[in-house]
RNA sequence: GCCCUUGUAGCUCAACGGUAGAGCGCGCGGCUCAUAAUCGCUAGGUUACAGGUUCGAAUCCUGUCGAGGGCACCA
């Protein structure tokens, strides 16, 4: 039996579900659902990755136990799960079980035990330096400081002090030895990375030089986590814990999981995965898999993101966010799943917006599918007792057939029949999901026509006519019974209600679409009470709902908690030295202490000045050149972020307001002597700068207060 | 600044180098089995632009412009 292994990835538990976290999953869903349908021994895995200092530090602040929280939070994938129908899931990995602790460890020595490429010891042990707070007495993720204009070490967002640069001991990965291997590996394998835009990026990346990498954090530091084997004072940090969790779920390194067959399911494996952590499962995962010996999966797919209707990405603070609870209350989950798939091409960024989401439920499911099913069976109902008439029309009433435009033989709809579900599996399989969807709907079409054509509502005044009248409800049905199989990884629940609408009563899951044939359906089966599959959605009512919505959530939103901030499906945060998360930074560690004394404002020294030069630097997208006349006997050099929005030629002669005792700092090699103050105007594209400037005229070193 | 992808009808997307199509939306007409569904017809294009290769280019090559992304850089 032919084996297929496919996982999402293991979402980290810092943040609530999302879209992009539910979108992963249904893609997954679907295709393992119809590589089950079509007798593959198929493996689906999801689930959450529950270790590292953030889970550490949120489940703190909640005063919870770092288990406690990660318990809450996969148990809220799971419910979000089973709202939207991903049932398709054979494990819900998390990475703290304790079969994964022991095969994390045995991966670990089995990589020690090896050689890279390049003949150098595979792991060695090191320094990993990043800033540190001595009062939080932690390492400081790129989220959590800030560094400010002018100084040269970041402060810490909660004590506003300054960090210090702190080397620990640490476990490295020797990844610099395998950059020959990937771009080898990478250029044979055609699917191995897909899109082949990311693929071309991964290269880049690759041929731009790899760091080594550092895969443990000191127990002091970190100790969520599993521990490094043989060295109780490090934990083994992220990438090596998380990644493994797809080998190890199905048994690698531990006897716990062995009866599901690592052998088996590792030899043809799909990871989809979020662009944001493509590197990561490439570059990465492959050189440890490599370094333990083990074979590479077959495809690492990502897709793209979920944008708004207007193409902006989403976010809590934009207020643009697609609410999982609203959504699930005013839409069924085949809808949304045939929305998402049909929607976006899979590999590019996707609009998702509730108009189209209900335009496109109304025209292709309800007008579309649902319609058809819907006259369909009642004409069967009406003219033919509820029961499914022989579609064969015998010779002598060929003539009659023709007359109403209806080829005698059923040869036409056989073959388009065959060739649509040809068509769509190709697509499918190549994760043309939009396209493959596309192809049903023209059959969809055809029988329309097939029925307006024929008009069966006079074919049943004349006697001659009855074969006829019966071969177009039964080709009709026919067409239904085949949709639905195809469609049923997709849609289980509607395709599973036409089914038995239809009558039928066998497994739609366990029907293989490549041995449809045509005239299986039994003539004569009674067919089953009839409703509406898909309700047509009333659009400017719920449209109205939305945006009373939106409304509240935007209001919310500013007061709504760091724990569900990660916006766009990454799992990951990017810097892979630092810790990863975009845990949103805690707003409310400042509250009433927030007031400066006159003293403090006083020591800013603010001053007017003319811009005499301005110019772009050689190389610097962002960064304009500036001297700046503050009456001082030689005007002064000031870099600022401004080539993005302003004409720097405009600029000369402006009188702006200036930082002029900020500590000087070098920028791309020149050095800057202040600030220059501008407003910072958030709109839907992101921030953007206003230089601060007088009305009146005002006098060239003047001093603001 | 380096690199990648992309530009086709109002919108979303198709089209082995061989006559540019579909769905949605718009306009008109027909029908009544059906969820105001469905069927037909009409409208809409110098395939971003300029060159080149070819018997033939939306497709291949070069350049320009626009959009998106990765890296550097910046925060």
């Amino acid at each position: 039996m032919k084996t297929f292994y496919i996982t999402t990835p293991i979402y980290y538990a810092n943040s609530l579900p999302h879209l992009g976290h539910l979108y992963t999953t249904i893609v997954a869903d679907a295709i393992a659902k119809n590589k089950k349908q079509r007798g593959f021994d198929a493996y689906f895995l999801t689930g959450t990755d529950e270790h590292g200092i953030n889970i550490q530090r949120i489940a703190e602040q909640n005063d919870q136990t770092p288990k406690q929280y990660v318990d809450y939070v996969s148990d809220e994938f799971k419910r979000i799960y089973r709202q939207f129908g991903l049932n398709g899931f054979d494990v819900f990995m998390r990475t703290t079980e304790p079969f994964h602790y022991e095969a994390v460890q045995n991966l670990w020595r089995q990589i020690a035990a090896n050689r890279t490429p390049k003949g150098n010891e595979t792991i060695y042990k090191g320094f990993y330096e990043a800033w540190f707070c001595p009062n939080c007495a932690e390492f400081k993720t790129e989220a959590e400081y800030e560094l400010r204009a002018g100084e040269d070490a970041p402060r810490c967002l909660i004590h506003e002090r300054t960090l210090d640069r702190v080397a620990e001991e640490s476990y490295f990965f020797r990844l610099s030895d395998y950059s020959e291997f990937l771009l080898e590996t990478i250029e044979k394998h055609r699917n191995l990375i897909r899109p082949e835009a990311r693929r071309n990026e991964v290269v880049s990346f690759i041929k731009s030089g790899l760091q080594d990498l550092s895969i443990s954090r000191e127990k002091k530091s970190v100790y969520w986590g599993v521990p490094v084997p043989g060295d109780a004072n490090h934990t083994i940090y992220l990438w090596v814990d998380a990644l493994s969790n797809y080998i190890t779920a199905i048994g690698y390194g531990n006897e716990e999981r062995k009866s599901v067959g690592f052998e088996k399911y590792w030899s043809n494996v799909t990871h989809l995965v979020g662009k944001d952590i493509l590197r990561f499962h490439t570059i990465y995962w492959f050189s440890f898999l490599h370094a333990a010996n083990l074979k590479l999966p077959e495809t690492v797919f990502a897709h793209g993101l979920w944008l708004d209707s207007h193409g902006r990405k989403m976010s809590k603070t934009l207020g643009n966010a697609i609410d999982l609870e609203f959504l699930h209350r005013n839409f069924s989950t085949d809808v949304i799943r045939y929305f998402v798939l049909r929607e976006m091409v899979f590999g590019q960024d996707g609009k998702f917006g509730y108009e189209s989401l209900i335009e496109r439920t109304n025209a292709d499911l309800a007008s579309g599918l649902g319609n058809l099913s819907s006259r369909t069976l009642s004409m069967i109902n009406k003219y033919r007792d509820g029961a499914i008439p022989s579609g064969k029309i015998q010779e002598h009433n060929y003539i009659y057939a023709k007359r109403a435009g209806i080829s005698p033989d059923e040869q036409d709809l056989v073959s388009v029949l065959e060739h649509a579900r040809d068509e769509f599996l190709r697509r499918f399989d190549n994760y043309e999901f939009s396209l493959a969807l596309e192809i049903l709907w023209t059959v969809i079409a055809r029988i329309d026509k097939m029925i307006s054509d024929a008009k069966p509502w006079e074919l049943i005044k004349d006697e001659n006519q009855a074969e006829t009248l019966n071969a177009v409800l039964y080709r009709a049905t026919e067409t239904l019974r085949w949709l639905c199989v195809l469609l049923y990884p997709v849609m289980s629940e509607a395709t599973a209600k036409i089914y038995a609408q239809i009558g039928l009563s066998e497994d739609v899951s366990k029907t293989n679409p490549e041995n449809l044939s045509y005239a299986e359906l039994k003539v004569g089966t009674k067919i089953g009470e009839t409703e509406a599959v898909f309700p047509r959605i009333d659009k400017t009512k719920v449209m109205n709902e939305i945006k009373e919505q939106s409304k509240e959530t935007k209001s919310n939103a500013e007061i709504s908690n760091q724990t569900a901030s990660a916006p766009n499906g990454d799992s990951r945060a990017r810097n892979p030295t630092d810790v990863l998360i975009n845990t949103a930074p805690t707003e409310e560690a400042n509250g009433e202490d927030d007031f400066i004394t006159i003293d403090d404002f006083l020591k800013v020294e603010l001053r007017v000045g003319e811009i005499r030069v301005a110019e772009r630097i050689p190389k610097a997208d962002k960064l304009l050149r500036f001297e700046i006349d503050l009456g001082e006997e030689k005007p002064r050099q000031i870099l600022a972020g401004l080539a993005e929005y302003y004409e720097p030629e405009k600029l000369i002669g402006r009188k702006v307001v200036v930082v002029a005792n900020l500590k000087p700092r070098k920028m791309r090699g020149l050095e800057s002597q202040g600030m220059i103050c501008a407003a910072s105007l958030e709109n839907d594209e992101g921030e953007k700068p206003a230089l601060a400037t007088f009305i009146e005229n005002v006098d060239i070193g003047a001093r603001l207060k």
